[in-house]
DNA sequence: TAATAAAGTTAGCCGAAGGAAACATTTATT
DNA sequence: AATAAATGTTTCCTTCGGCTAACTTTATTA
């Protein structure tokens, strides 16, 4: 069998490139990873509504045990995404609540798009919940564009 | 300081629920990882494309090393999503056909909502590489209800 | 204040996914 | 057919994120 190699093929099909461009390594904007982000966004949530966010409610919002928690509050101390000290509170740095910020604010946008497409409103927040984490600041740009009724879908014009 | 459990906040906090619910275990609709998705869409791309798909070609087309490309195709024999021996080639098997075929199919109906409210190809596809693997099927269908016509955003109605 | 309950932490484990180095097998070349 | 090159595999290590069980610290309450 002559086998021709992925680069050969590549040029012939752009599935193939596209594939592959979409595989290039790729983080989130900041270093933080997609889990981070997640612990980072319910932080910000509880915080925002009661002052102040605890261990128990942390893994109670996100599902997950407390010890995963701690190692959790660990990492992002270390990147200092939060200041913490052990049997202490929890506090997000200036750096962490404006990834928080930005992370809130694509999910926002998001589910309202999800929503005004007639996407069941539970359905809606669990997809902005893991779509948040992978669109790219263009992508969100555009559908701000689109539900601020800059623009609309060419193929509806 | 008077703390209240996250029970009693969260009637209080529709955001809180949210998250909350958003963060409840999910799935795949198959028992496939992301990951395990990925490989299958590439598998099928690069088989539709040139007969057939090596290691060589996997491991370029998602940017991981070989070995890597050799542990997940035991992992997909396993699971029977593929048929594998090793030094012998790969087939995907019925199962595996079916679910990379609907992969590929929400890839499209992704990238081409992407690309049509004008978001560059390139990051259409890197995009919609990732959501695909998270939208709910109600998601895909409202979202190609859209592209067809068939539905428009409320809020610009 | 002493005892109990709740919250937080540590230690040690797991699986998923990845990589490098070394080895095996298959394919191509001379 | 013998050698060289390419491909595929194994072994062993890493990180991330999760868990349970056991422990420590803090908070509550009798």
């Amino acid at each position: 069998m002559i086998r021709n190699s992925f680069k050969e093929n590549i040029k012939a099909s752009s599935r193939l490139e596209v594939i592959r461009n979409a595989h290039k390594k790729r983080k989130t904007d900041s270093h933080a990873t997609f889990r981070m982000e997640d612990y980072l966004e319910a932080m910000y949530e509880l915080i925002d509504h009661k002052g102040y966010a605890t261990s128990v409610d942390l893994a109670e919002c996100l599902n997950v045990s407390q010890p995963s928690v701690t190692k959790m509050m660990r990492r992002l101390d270390r990147t200092e995404l939060i200041d913490y000290e052990k049997y202490r509170g929890i506090r997000l740095t200036e750096k962490g609540i404006k990834l928080a910020k930005s992370i809130h604010e694509r999910h926002g946008v998001v589910s309202e798009f999800l929503r005004k497409i007639g996407v069941d409103e539970n359905i809606a927040n669990r997809d902005a919940e893991e779509i948040e984490h992978h669109i790219h600041p263009e992508t969100l740009r555009k559908l701000q564009d689109l539900l601020e009724g800059k623009s609309a879908i060419s193929a509806l014009q």
